[in-house]
DNA sequence: TTGATAAACTAATGGTATTAGTTTATAATA
DNA sequence: TATTATAAACTAATACCATTAGTTTATCAA
């Protein structure tokens, strides 16, 4: 019995999967083991750890998420895409909370290949800021501003922390449309 | 031995502070009793379960941070109120990193006391954006946005997602302001 | 002094990740 | 084709973890 056919790969994505079945606080590597046919400790022959395997998770996750966000789409304008990015970006936590909460486990830092995959997904923000005539810091200072927002909100809108005052898609157009006004002021709302 | 004078506060109160010492995620209920100097299962007495503790933490720690982010400091005016507010959100979140985790503990949705200390926490906020003249609904948006950036911004900072690309200080006064700044917009200037 | 009670205890259960050492089947080599 | 090396499975054990059941003990009230 030495080989059937398992890799890193396949033991990542059932990982995803049954995270995203079971939650992420259930998981565990031996219900794992038990869905791809093998015993707990085989699956140590390819991954080094289960903090490993998480990370590895997380990484899939942003691309995934990096895949719905810029695809198809063009919009009139570097605001209207903004603005597109901003919604997908919840969208996508809402329909894979469990796997949402990977990508910011509690060590993450320290993580490069977490890290590297969470800046791939802000990067594709720059031409966009870039196009709106924003300084170099500023772009920066930008994509912090709204990544931030975009994050704190999907996750405490999650952990239940807005109450019923109020409807949550209203308070997030809000809040994203607060930030491209700022940046329309900014640069003057010249565009393109 | 029957009665070592222990009670849930002083258990809650000794919980936050080995979680301040050694780590949310390296935290346990044996290490817990062994400083308490009594054994693990004794502590059931005094509590239910360990999520049940960890909220109890939570609330203690909102209860600190909102004792310390509205101690004293009359401001000018109530923008610089708000400023100082955000101020002081982050800087709780860096002196008090392992605290910090436990209000936003994975499953906190149905955990309504720690929710509603943390709508205490916000619901200070309010009277500062009446002041601006804002709408009842715009008090709600506008609080749940600076909320969300708040948190996002030092989640993720904490978990090393911002590189050095731009100094994380510079990032959070621009995001602040520009906050604020689209305040004093929405409300023609007024403050008082 | 007796009795009730709250708070400690011991001991056991079932769960977790992880490691060491062993077997086995496949793939490459002689 | 026979041999050997290797990767990938296995078994078994370790050291944690939270939690529960049942028992003892000390204090406080009747």
């Amino acid at each position: 019995m030495a080989g059937k056919g398992l890799n890193t790969d396949r033991i990542v994505e059932a990982a995803a999967e049954l995270i995203a079945e079971k939650g992420f606080d259930r998981f565990s590597l031996r219900e794992l083991a038990d869905r791809l046919g093998v015993k707990t400790a085989s699956l140590y022959n390819h991954i080094s750890s289960l903090s490993e395997l998480t990370s590895n998770i997380g990484q899939l996750t942003f691309e995934r998420m990096a895949g719905q966000l810029y695809s198809g789409t063009e919009c009139a304008s570097s605001f209207d895409t903004l603005y597109h990015i901003a919604i997908g970006y919840r969208r996508f936590a809402k329909e894979n909370p469990e796997l949402y909460k990977t990508i910011v486990k509690i060590p993450s830092a320290g993580d490069s290949g977490l890290i590297e995959k969470g800046q791939n997904l802000v990067h594709s923000l720059y031409p966009v800021l870039e196009a709106c005539g924003l300084s170099e810091k500023d772009i920066i200072h930008f994509s912090r501003t709204i990544r931030s927002a975009m994050h704190g909100f999907v996750t405490l809108e999650k952990a239940g922390f807005f109450g019923t005052m109020a409807d949550a898609d209203e308070s997030y157009s809000y809040m994203v449309e607060t930030l491209i006004r700022s940046l329309k002021n900014e640069c003057g709302g010249a565009d393109r």
